[in-house]
DNA sequence: CATTACCTGCAA
DNA sequence: TTGCAGGTAATG
C-alpha cells in the first residue's frame, strides 16, 4: 500500500476506533514469519490482555502504544491493510492477524503478498525503531535546511536517496515521483548537486504533495484501504505517477516511464529534465 | 550503484 | 506467460 499519507490515514482511523480497547485474544497468527520480534509465541502472549492507549505513525510504521510500556508496530509494506471490523466479520485467507477486542470487534491485518511486518516492542525497541529512520518530512523540524542536510555529501541520485527510509521517512514510489514532478527535478540528479533554490522548491513539493494526499485520505489504485476498509481519494491528482503516455499537466508532453532504483519511474521528459 | 529476495494476483 | 505492483534489507 502505503506511503506516509496512507499510513497516517490508517493510523488515525485506528486511533479513533481502538483507543482504550483491550486485546482479549489473538485469534489468528496465520503467517508467523510476519513477526520480526519477539518470537511469534512471545508476540501472542505479550499482546494478549494489553490495552491500546493510542495509535500513531513513525515513517511507514503504524505505532500502537499499549499499556505495560509496550508498543505494537505494524508495517504494511506493499499490500497490507490494518482495519477494524465488526464482531461477526470472518477473516479471509489473506488475513494473517486477528485480534479480538473487549467490545467484540476485531482488528484485522490482511496482506496478500505477506511482506507486512509486526513487532511487539519494549521502550528500547521503540527507540531503536525511531533511530533507524530519517526525519519526518511533515514535522516542524523538517525545514529546507533539514532537507539540505539529508542531501549534503550524498553522491547518490535523488530518487534512490528519497526512497531510502534511513535518509528520509515516509516517502515511496508514488510521492517521490510526484514531488520530483512538481519540483521539476529529474530523478537522477546528484543528491548533493542541487542549488539552494532547488532544495527549497523540492522541500515545498514534498510537503504539499504529502499534505494533500493526507487531506484526501491517501491514494488507492489497488490494495490500499484505510482503517475502515475504504479507498482513498488522492489518486486522481497524480500528475506523473502511473500516467505514462498521458500528457504532462504542465506542458502537454507525454509522460515517460523508465526503471530507476529498481522502480517504475515517471517523468516529464520536457519540463522535468533538470 | 544495480540486482535479488521476499509473496501473490492481475493485466497485458 | 510475462511483467509489474504502494517496501525494504541483503546481496554483488
Amino acid at each position: 500500500m502505503p506511503e506516509l499519507p496512507e499510513v497516517e490515514t490508517a493510523a488515525r482511523d485506528l486511533d479513533v476506533q481502538i483507543r482504550g480497547c483491550r486485546v482479549v485474544a489473538v485469534e489468528r497468527l496465520g503467517w508467523p514469519r510476519m513477526v520480526e520480534t519477539p518470537t511469534p509465541e512471545a508476540f501472542v502472549a505479550g499482546l494478549t490482555g494489553r490495552i491500546f492507549q493510542s495509535v500513531g505513525r513513525r515513517a511507514k510504521w503504524i505505532v500502537a502504544t499499549l499499556d505495560s510500556d509496550l508498543t505494537l508496530a505494524m508495517h504494511l509494506r506493499m499490500s497490507g491493510v490494518a482495519m477494524v471490523v465488526g464482531p461477526q466479520a470472518l477473516p479471509d485467507a489473506h488475513t494473517h492477524l486477528v485480534l479480538r477486542l473487549d467490545d467484540d470487534r476485531q482488528l484485522h491485518f490482511r496482506d496478500v503478498r505477506k511482506f507486512g511486518r509486526l513487532r511487539l516492542l519494549d521502550a528500547p525497541g521503540l527507540a531503536a525503531l525511531d533511530a533507524s529512520h530519517g526525519p519526518e518530512p511533515l514535522a516542524a523540524a523538517f525545514t529546507p535546511d533539514a532537507l539540505a542536510r539529508v542531501l549534503s555529501g550524498r553522491a547518490t541520485r535523488l530518487k534512490p536517496l528519497l526512497l531510502d527510509p534511513r535518509a528520509i521517512a515516509g516517502l515511496g514510489n508514488i510521492y517521490v515521483d510526484e514531488a520530483l514532478w512538481h519540483a521539476q527535478l529529474g530523478p537522477d540528479r546528484r543528491a548533493d548537486g542541487l542549488s539552494v533554490a532547488e532544495i527549497t522548491t523540492l522541500h515545498g513539493a514534498i510537503q504539499s504533495v504529502l499534505r494533500r494526499a493526507i487531506d484526501l485520505g491517501g491514494s488507492t489504485f489497488r490494495d490500499y484501504r484505510n482503517g475502515y476498509g475504504q479507498s482513498g481519494g488522492n489518486q486522481v491528482f497524480f500528475a506523473a505517477y502511473r500516467r505514462a503516455g498521458e500528457p504532462c499537466p504542465r506542458c502537454g508532453t507525454a509522460i515517460a516511464r523508465r526503471v530507476l532504483a529498481g522502480r517504475g519511474t515517471h517523468i516529464c521528459p520536457a519540463c522535468q529534465g533538470g
